[in-house]
RNA sequence: GGGGGCGUGGUGAAGUCUGGAGUUCACGCCGGCCUGUCAAGCCGGAGAUCGCGAGUUCAAAUCUCGUCGUCCCCGCCA
């Protein structure tokens, strides 16, 4: 087989200048419209659509053929290109003012009546896409995110690539770390009992690339996490991952805004503003009671506790003798029933928030709430002033712990304000994370990761909950669409920010001893970036989920339907691999595979 | 692990609240007509275990319980 044989030009190319030349052209059946007299074909290829003409006095043959194609049949055509006759040009068209006068069409592979339509006109159900996904591909929807996307990682790699970076390749299969996301695992066949993790990300081998002298490192690396699923989550995801010695933060930042901007006009076609915005995380969560903001709208979370410190009500007062702050957003007029009132409670409480107060301003600009009752005068004045609040406005206050009330209230803030899909792009960098999160159990986790060098190391020790660290994150409209930090360069402040999570000497030996031992050898100071692919393509596409732009990903359960993978193994390949099954697993396993 | 939405010919929806014959709409599919359409048009036709299983009832797509699938959210995601 040759190309030539099969066609001589693109479809979506053809134009008025071409007319008169004898083309060959292949692709997909997308319509087909019979006339009796005349037919017409618009065939598709990855480059677009041109019409096709039959006619049946010319080419009985080809008018008996062409009644046998059926949409998505893979033909090759042969005719003359011409310019279509006065009044029939299609302006939707790029091809529209051509056409193709058919002198011969071969049948390269027939279709069979398709599961759903090729076309972006209905929203199929998502499984059903997914287990016909090379069929969902070729709908333009999905062409045009399959193409965005390998443009965006092209724009990655020339922007990195002419700025002196070094794409390298770091393993997938790694050294299981307990620390952070489960792993995925991968039993070893040579060593039985042993296992392999799937890399969370290649931050351990990026750093140890700057200890080799790297200097500029970056790699579009796939990485895996055994999360549950979100619309912006898959268990596994592609990230831009890069690091450079002797840099710091400011180096990080103006080595990535390029790389983004390339991106953004690459797809969208802008010219991003840079430096994008800096806030601190303090400031983010004041503000806007997250670490990512979406700073298209404003709604920002207003401070109240001082203005309540005489209060006669209870929910108040004892949230401010616990320590805790009161605080609200004006969320403008939202016209809602009691019942919608009631939903924003049920959501405030889902979000871990003991309870919300909410006030309607009326129009004589008294405040109508179920605890009005229970509030000052100079209270209710207060309230109205903090707010700027005007007739019709929607206030709604939470009184908990600092951290539940501004997550709680930076929540109803993106439910109720953030604007639909991503037509403006808003970039901020959010610095200055703290080291540590305190657990649910009291216990310190690494906010960011275990790598990161805090500001200050003694203060890290001393009070490690209010820590600063030299984290920072990228966010786009409200999502997080990267992390980095500064990172730590020798092994003792290592060592002692492993301390301070509780690690054991032995435990950090048998675990990092092979990265420790690492930075002894004159490690450069270093720092880098991770961009997640998945979502800055989703949002420039204005994607609702990752999932439209991964070309094959899985549902929420892990499920791919199209190979139905995970799938169970056989006997055999799991002895070699010395494991068992549990019982119940297998019994498990046999009443699935009997129900089927 | 928890909360919520959805599941009806090949596709998308309406019908479900308030039980009464598988009813309806659009697309697709099959057949016919048609010489300029381009989401072609017109005529005709086929196509359903209302996700699955129990229960209530004279009667279940509809009510109840369970279960499976899926999506969104909380937890989780160093």
């Amino acid at each position: 087989m040759d190309e030539a044989t099969l066609r001589t030009a693109r479809a979506g190319g053809l134009r008025r200048d071409d007319v008169g030349t004898e083309v060959r052209v292949a692709g997909w059946v997308a319509t087909r419209r019979d006339h009796g007299g005349v037919l017409f074909v618009d065939l598709r290829d990855a480059t677009g659509i041109v019409q096709v003409v039959i006619n049946p006095e010319e080419h009985p043959d080809l008018a008996d053929l062409t009644h046998t194609l059926r949409d998505e049949f893979c033909i090759s055509v042969l005719g003359q290109l011409r310019a279509r006759p006065e009044g029939t040009v299609n302006p939707d068209l790029n091809t529209g003012e051509v056409e193709i006068g058919a002198t011969d069409i071969t049948v390269l592979s027939a279709a069979a009546p398709l599961p759903f339509q090729i076309d972006d006109r209905v929203d199929v159900d998502e499984v059903r896409r997914l287990e016909f996904r090379y069929l969902d591909l070729r709908r333009p929807r999905m062409a045009a995110n399959l193409l965005a996307r390998s443009r965006a990682i092209h724009a990655m790699r020339s922007t990195l690539a002419d700025d002196g970076f070094l794409e390298v390749e770091t393993p997938t299969l790694v050294k299981s770390t307990p620390e952070g996301a489960r792993d995925f695992l991968v039993p070893s066949r040579l060593r039985q009992g042993s296992f392999y993790a799937l890399p969370q990300s290649p931050q351990l081998f990026k750093q140890l690339l700057m200890v080799g002298g790297v200097e500029r490192y970056y790699q579009i690396a796939r990485c895996y996490r055994d999360e549950d699923f979100r619309s912006d989550r898959q268990v596994e995801f592609t990230q831009l991952d890069i690091e450079g010695a002797f840099w710091g933060q400011d180096q990080v930042l103006a080595a990535l805004e390029p790389v983004i901007s390339a991106v953004a006009k690459a797809l969208r076609g802008v010219d991003l503003e840079t430096p994008f915005p800096l806030m601190s995380y303090a400031e983010a969560m004041a503000r806007y009671g997250t670490d990512k903001p979406d700073i298209r709208f404003d709604m920002e979370l207003v401070e109240l506790t001082d203005a309540f410190s005489a209060t006669e009500f209870k929910a108040f007062s004892g949230t401010i003798d616990s320590g805790g702050i009161i605080a609200g957003i004006n969320a403008g007029a939202l016209g809602l029933s009691r019942a919608g009132l009631d939903g924003l409670v049920d959501r405030a409480k889902d979000l871990g928030a003991k309870g919300l107060v909410w006030m309607v301003v009326e129009e004589d600009e008294t405040l109508r709430s179920p605890v009005a009752k229970f509030l000052s005068a100079d209270e209710l004045q207060a309230i109205k002033e903090r707010f700027a609040a005007g007739a019709g406005d929607t206030l709604l206050i939470v009184a908990d712990a600092a951290a539940v009330t501004r997550s709680v209230l930076g929540a109803l803030r993106v439910d109720l304000g953030q604007p639909d899909g991503h037509e403006e792009l808003r970039f901020l960098w959010v610095t200055d994370f703290p080291v540590f999160e305190v657990a649910a159990d009291g216990r310190l986790a690494a906010a960011h990761h275990p790598f990161t060098a805090p500001a200050d190391v003694a203060e890290m020790e001393e009070s490690p909950q209010t820590a600063v660290s030299r984290a920072y994150d990228l966010v786009l409209n409200g999502t997080e669409l990267g992390s980095g930090s500064e990172r730590i360069h020798d092994s003792d402040t290592q060592g002692r920010v492993f301390k301070v999570l509780g690690i054991s000497d032995e435990e950090i030996e048998s675990r990092f001893g092979w990265f420790m031992r690492a930075l002894q050898y004159g490690t450069p100071p270093h720092a880098g970036f991770a961009v997640g692919i998945d979502r800055i393509i989703a949002i420039l596409q204005d994607e609702p989920n990752i999932r439209e732009v991964i070309p094959f990903p899985k549902t929420q359960t892990g499920l791919d339907p199209m190979t139905q993978s995970p799938g169970p193994v056989d006997d055999p390949q799991l002895q070699e691999l010395g494991i068992d099954l549990r019982p119940e697993v297998r019994r498990a396993l046999e009443d699935e595979a009997e129900a089927e």
